[in-house]
DNA sequence: AATTACTTCCAAAGCGCTTCGAAATTGCGC
DNA sequence: GCGCAATTTCGAAGCGCTTTGGAAGTAATT
């Protein structure tokens, strides 16, 4: 069924019945109620490519997915779309998921820009310097930012407090009297990584203790890795009696080869997790309750949705940004250091 | 850029322009050459919306996700949607993803069908009598069902051999001398779960082994209800000497729960996960490793979007579908019962 | 009754692409 | 050089919708 099929079955034009339908002013309220009502009888919907040629507006939002990288499509990307969605639906937007096989991720985005797909984009997982942003911004193109970069370009964007959770998190296994504190944190490169090592170095100078290089980790998000690199941690003289690590993921891997050794979390070894809030995987929960660095990917992913909504809306993207602060949640899994007994 | 711009920039026609970027044979080889490199240099690529409008045809397939259901939208859902966009965005396929906000599926269905958004469908999380499957067969709108379903309309699918995993997995129990055997898995309703639960049944049935409902458990995959309702069952008495956990999250749960106890894994208490594959969370490098039937939700996925490629190709849905049987892994979260010690 | 101001509707012109049918060009054998 | 077929190119008609610029009908004002 097409608009004008339904139009001759109304009697009316083609005009009309697409006003009466899109919520127009012009119409008579008992002709609109009519067009409803007919349009739901006969399961009308407009076709929505018409629509969107006809239009120019296409009430979808891209994103660029690198599906070889399960840093990239991981728990995290699920969690964080499921935020989108919740705000999106609302306005009827949808999403639009462009694969990327072959790394070339700027001609992916120019590609999706230039073929009209979609009104506006987000990216995630940006580094220091993101050559995306630079140029989508560079083009005018409506995009939110999931994370911050140096780019001078104006751009709107939404990131977490990365430096300030990791230099809290150390701050407090100092203030317990840990002296050797290790992290395992995402891949090198990326901005949030950057932040956190940032922000725990800073925390480790302030009270002057020198940074052993070999108590930095950065690599994927896996139990796999936090399993590995604590069991050589533990084998180190001195080994670290905190570790920082940067997700869950991570956390169980930690916990498991913390475990393994014989030592208790939160005792001989302390450990301090980023939590970005799975819904299947409670850090209150975990025996001993785990000690978190706390910010819901969730949340920010429909806080972005909403950023987006106003840049469409036409808000200037200089003035859309912020940056939340992420809480430190004690539980059990951190404490003063114990030493083993032998 | 326009396709007439473009043409006008070269002195051809349209017609020829198109053809020729659209890899017509009635193009000399010469001009095609000579269109693909200005296109190239001119960054053109066609209004993805005017193509869609006058092919009919639009390049993109569709899923439909509950977003407020962790169960439908987890790290289940980004595995396979991974394992789905590597297989589509060979095609240069993309997919679009519309949020369900209030539950009505059918209708959710219904209008991304007549919107002409998508050209097929991904159906997942069946039910024994799936409402939707039965709609889009009626309707003959190409999808392909992840999982199975009761509906006699002919329709493309590709399920794994849940019956005949969890069939397996309790029948090795009962082999190293298990009489108490529990399980938790997905919710009831989802036909996975009740063909799980069907091969646990006829598993204790061959045996002559009474069925506990009290060892039963249908909810979510999370730890944490892993983590309780493993609590419960230990307090049971008799309490389960093994058990069953649906997914390696439940598993983590179940684990902890075993431990918290004081047992060892493998010893007083068994467990057999079933493990979709997860990158960031590997059961062969658990501790103990964990026993595990295992397939792989991102190659489901690949395969799933190969199918619905020869869909799209025209090939009749009754041919297409496929079980996958799924291979119980023994390792070492699985032995013969160890009474504990008093 | 004539003028103005709304309200309600319509015909037709795009939106940017594909594709049909026809025209122009070329190649080949005689 | 001519005729015929094969090759290459083009003009124009859609695809299904939105939207502009009026026309027609109604009510309010002079």
């Amino acid at each position: 069924m097409k608009l004008k099929e339904l139009a001759e079955q109304l009697g009316l034009s083609q005009t009309t019945v697409s006003r009466a339908l899109n919520g127009y002013p012009e119409v008579n309220e008992a002709t609109r109620e009519r067009v409803n009502k007919a349009a739901l009888k006969f399961g009308y919907s407009a076709n929505a490519n018409a629509r969107r040629l006809a239009m120019g507006r296409v009430g979808a939002i891209g994103i660029v997915v690198p599906i070889h990288s399960s840093e990239r499509f991981g728990p995290h990307t699920s969690e964080f779309l499921s935020g989108l969605a919740e705000r999106l639906s609302r306005d009827e937007i949808d999403f639009l998921i462009t694969p990327l096989i072959n790394n070339d991720e700027i001609s992916a985005y120019k590609r999706l820009i230039s073929s009209k797909r979609v009104d506006a984009m987000i990216v995630s997982h940006p580094s220091l310097v993101d050559e995306r942003v630079a140029m989508l911004a560079e083009a005018q193109f409506p995009f939110v930012l999931h994370g911050r970069t140096n780019i001078d370009t104006p751009h709107a964007w939404l990131d977490i407090d990365n430096k300030g959770a990791f230099y809290q998190a150390t701050s407090h296994l100092l203030d317990l009297g840990h002296k050797h504190i290790a992290m395992i944190d995402g891949l090198k490169g990326f901005t949030f990584s950057e932040h956190r090592e940032e922000g725990y170095r800073n925390a480790l100078n302030e009270r002057g203790i020198s940074i052993d290089p070999n108590f930095i980790v950065h690599d994927c998000f896996s139990d796999e890795i936090g399993f590995r690199e604590t069991q050589r941690f533990l084998s180190l003289k001195p080994h670290p009696t905190a570790i920082l690590a940067g997700s869950m993921m991570t956390a169980l891997g930690v916990s498991r080869a913390i475990r393994a050794k014989g030592y208790q979390l939160g005792k001989e070894v302390s450990i301090i997790a980023h939590d970005d809030v799975f819904p299947y995987l409670n850090a209150s929960n975990m025996v001993p309750a785990m000690t978190t660095t706390r910010s819901s990917i969730r949340a920010a992913g429909t806080r972005i949705a909403e950023m987006l909504v106003r840049l469409l809306d036409g808000e200037p993207p200089e003035t859309i940004h912020e940056v939340w602060p992420v809480e430190l949640i004690l539980r059990q899994s951190s404490g003063p250091p114990v030493v083993p007994a032998k």
